[in-house]
DNA sequence: AGGCTAATCTGTAATCATTACAAGTTTGAA
DNA sequence: TTCAAACTTGTAATGATTACAGATTAGCCT
């Protein structure tokens, strides 16, 4: 395999694998650059197609692997929304997710409703929210919206 | 097959699929009936086991076909809450669930948050609103919440 | 710097939910 | 009653994910 190259901008990843008790490899270290580059939710597909490209001895099950020890230890977050297949996401913090049936964009979308709190806590334990939105985005419908990375 | 066997409370099945156009059939009656007897968001392996033991030529192709129509035709809805499975509701209001992560009970849980009209209305066009949380439900806890169906 | 060991990576094969397909059966209308 | 379209059925295929076992490596220890 390649040596590990650290590029700008991947202090950040080592600090996190280090702070998990991760060894730093190059798999990792990949992946997790992947996911901060690109706020697109992708597949574990597309991301070893992607990656791939660049370390042609890369395996679909380190992939696999990867991203499960990184969202068991937090580092990124599961999501589904599109049928039969996991996403993921970098951003960690509770959020919502917003997918255009039109052109497949998944956006986040910051929610932070009283239902919450008011409804649930000290009744349920709440340890996880997600949700999703389907429908035509802005960008699609023609109108000014702006469309996430 | 067996022979179409009208019960009681089953008027209102065949009604929808009047309604819809579909012929009226035993397996789309089964399974409307079972759906609408639990609401506990069964997988589509659930209904097709419950339902082979009363009708053995039943087949699994058929309980995903149904499904996939009475979606179509918004007699039910469709959840993904668990790893890489459909669920099926029979309650097609908008409305979220919670699972419990110690039982795996998922209920309904509905929600009425004024950003969806406020944040996403005029904006982008939202045509079906999900949503789900996950936790320790009251029952779990030790808490004296209510369990649904 | 070199060695060691647990952690990690890799590729192949298995699993499991879901879908495709083609042939047989049935509903509902004429 | 007849018939065509709709529906059901079983088998085979698909595609994402996981299991597994052997090869490799990061990071600690000396």
């Amino acid at each position: 395999m390649d040596k590990i190259v650290v590029e700008n901008g991947m202090e950040k990843c080592t600090s996190v694998l280090k702070k998990c008790g991760l060894k730093m490899t190059a798999p990792r270290l990949e992946i997790m650059q992947y996911l901060n580059k690109h706020h697109d939710h992708p597949t574990a597909a597309k991301i070893y197609s992607e990656l791939k490209k660049k370390n042609p001895s890369l395996s679909r099950t380190t992939v696999y692997n990867t991203l499960e020890t990184l969202a068991e230890h937090s580092v990124l977050q599961v999501i589904f929304i599109t049928e039969n297949e996991m996403r993921y996401d970098c951003n960690t913090k509770m959020h919502h997710h917003f997918i255009c049936k039109s052109c497949g964009t998944i956006m986040d979308i910051d929610v932070r409703c009283k239902f919450l709190d008011e409804m649930l806590n000290g009744e349920h334990e709440v340890q996880e929210v997600h949700g999703y939105f389907k429908g035509i985005c802005a960008h699609c419908n023609g109108k000014k919206g702006k469309r996430s990375s």
